[in-house]
RNA sequence: GGGUCAGUGGCCGAGUGGUCAAUGGCAUCAGACUGUAAAUCUGACAGCAGUAGCUUACGGUGGUUCAAAUCCAUCCUGGCCCA
């Protein structure tokens, strides 16, 4: 098979678009000039960790990467770290994480390509799991492995010193982690990893262990860790503040659109599809006055068309602009079926799983946070006549239709 | 192995026998306001209950007491010091 590969320029240009650290660049010139010459593709490395099965656009950013060199005729080497889920990555991280059964990491496995698949290309792509060769090895091999780093230099990342110093636990197997990532590299031959930048430590590592294997050491490409929602903490499930991959094309909008200003340039590189160039013209755009709220309903609209279609897009914008601006009702509402026309506005919100606890619906028809046709409703105790076709709006953003049925 | 300290609500962290469903901060939710689901201000924030009542909660279990998050015993988890 044949390839037409890039020019190196126009591989080096697209690689760099929002790129943290290539380290060495050089290296990695002279492996894709090799790539060329040979029109052998690279292979480029990417670990999945399937014990966060819910990916959202923050790792959609190593993984835009990846896509990027399969774009120019590479190979993606995704590899899936059911061993090492094991252990545990603990890459930032303050606490070690609980480990997985095998069959929680199959099932996260099978969600993680299912979303990994949105963004990469299927064709291109080597999928391995870890276990494949670390279940192999035998307690001399690991022996031999571990004999390439010391504990000062395990100690000297940020993640175990912090946790050392300020008396979190550290268990031992979680300083193995770094050494079967590195060997995941010889056995799948890895000429670039990719990864977070707190990834670099165990990058970095597989570089050595590669050198002590006889293999020429990968490449490694950081990308900057997307900030969340809060526009402070990292995107991540556990803090709330993120953005899924596959979320609804309404609310990726909607989220998108309350990021802090500031990160809207940030957001356009890290997770649009635009060239270095477009996102140049909205930058100056902005310092020359362009109001950000625009801008950044053109970044909502470019990440939602990338993971869904022009026309979704569209929808969620229009949608976004009657709900949110005109403070309009939604086209579609999920409808909850009332027996009887007098009951309590409560137990029909609870009931319908809108909140959960009756505490908590009480609590928010008090505060005013529930209206029936637009008309607020602040009396818990009342029973309400209902018609058939209400709308009963609870917060800001859940709507509920009754239907009643006799 | 010995000693010692700690384990509190989503998180951090007060509280050392009754006045504790438990101060405070963060997060969250609602209302007002706004270009925004931002910022700010106000309020709420265990569950059940037609409203001062009940239930479940302060690592687990058992106990002392009229009464325990607070005392005792034991177990689990962890930190630190010594070996």
């Amino acid at each position: 098979m044949t390839k037409n590969f890039p020019k190196l320029n126009e591989q080096m240009d697209l690689i760099r678009k929002g790129v943290e650290e290539i380290i060495p660049e050089e290296e990695l010139e002279k492996k894709i000039i090799k790539g060329i010459k040979n029109n052998k593709p690279l292979r480029v490395k990417l670990g999945a960790d399937p014990s966060r099965p819910d990916l959202h656009i923050g790792h959609g950013v190593v993984l835009k990467k990846l896509r990027a060199f399969q774009d120019l005729g590479h190979t993606a080497v995704l590899i899936v770290g059911d061993f090492t889920a094991m252990i545990g990555d603990p890459s930032g991280k303050n606490k070690t994480r609980p480990a997985l059964t095998f069959k929680e990491t199959k099932e996260n496995a099978k969600s993680y390509f299912e979303q990994a698949g949105i963004i990469l290309n299927s064709k291109d792509l080597e999928i391995r799991n870890n276990s494949e060769w670390l279940s192999k090895m035998s307690f001399e091999d690991v022996i031999k492995l571990l004999s390439n780093s010391t504990i000062a230099r395990l100690l000297e990342r940020d993640d175990f010193s912090n946790r050392y110093k300020n008396g979190i636990p550290i268990s031992v197997h979680e300083l193995l982690y770094p050494f079967a990532q590195a060997y995941d590299s010889i056995a799948v031959k890895s000429d670039i990893e990719l990864g977070g930048t707190d990834q670099k430590f165990n990058l970095l590592l597989a570089r050595d262990i590669q050198r002590e294997y006889n293999q020429i050491p990968q490449v490694i490409i950081t990308m900057p860790i997307l900030e969340g929602l809060d526009g402070v903490n990292k995107m991540s499930k556990s803090l709330d503040n993120y953005i899924g991959l596959t979320e609804k094309p309404n609310d990726m909008y909607g989220k998108i659109l309350s990021i802090p200003d500031e990160l809207i340039i940030r957001y356009f590189t890290l997770a649009s599809d635009l060239s270095v160039n477009e996102i140049d013209k909205i930058k100056s755009d902005l310092e020359n006055g362009k109001n950000p709220r625009d801008a950044k309903h053109e970044l909502a609209f470019e990440i939602t068309k990338n993971y869904y279609s022009i026309d979704d897009a569209k929808n969620a914008a229009d949608a976004f602009h009657k709900l949110v601006i005109k403070k309009d009702i939604p086209d579609d509402i999920p409808e909850y079926k009332c027996s009887s026309e007098n009951i309590l506005l409560a137990d029909i919100i609870f009931d319908a799983k809108m909140v959960s606890s009756k505490g908590e619906a009480k609590r928010l028809i008090k505060q005013g946070g529930v209206s029936i046709n637009k008309k607020k409703i602040t009396e818990f105790l009342n029973k309400i006549n209902i018609q058939n076709g209400d709308i009963v709006k609870i917060g800001k953003r859940k709507f509920l239709k009754l239907v009643l049925s006799d």
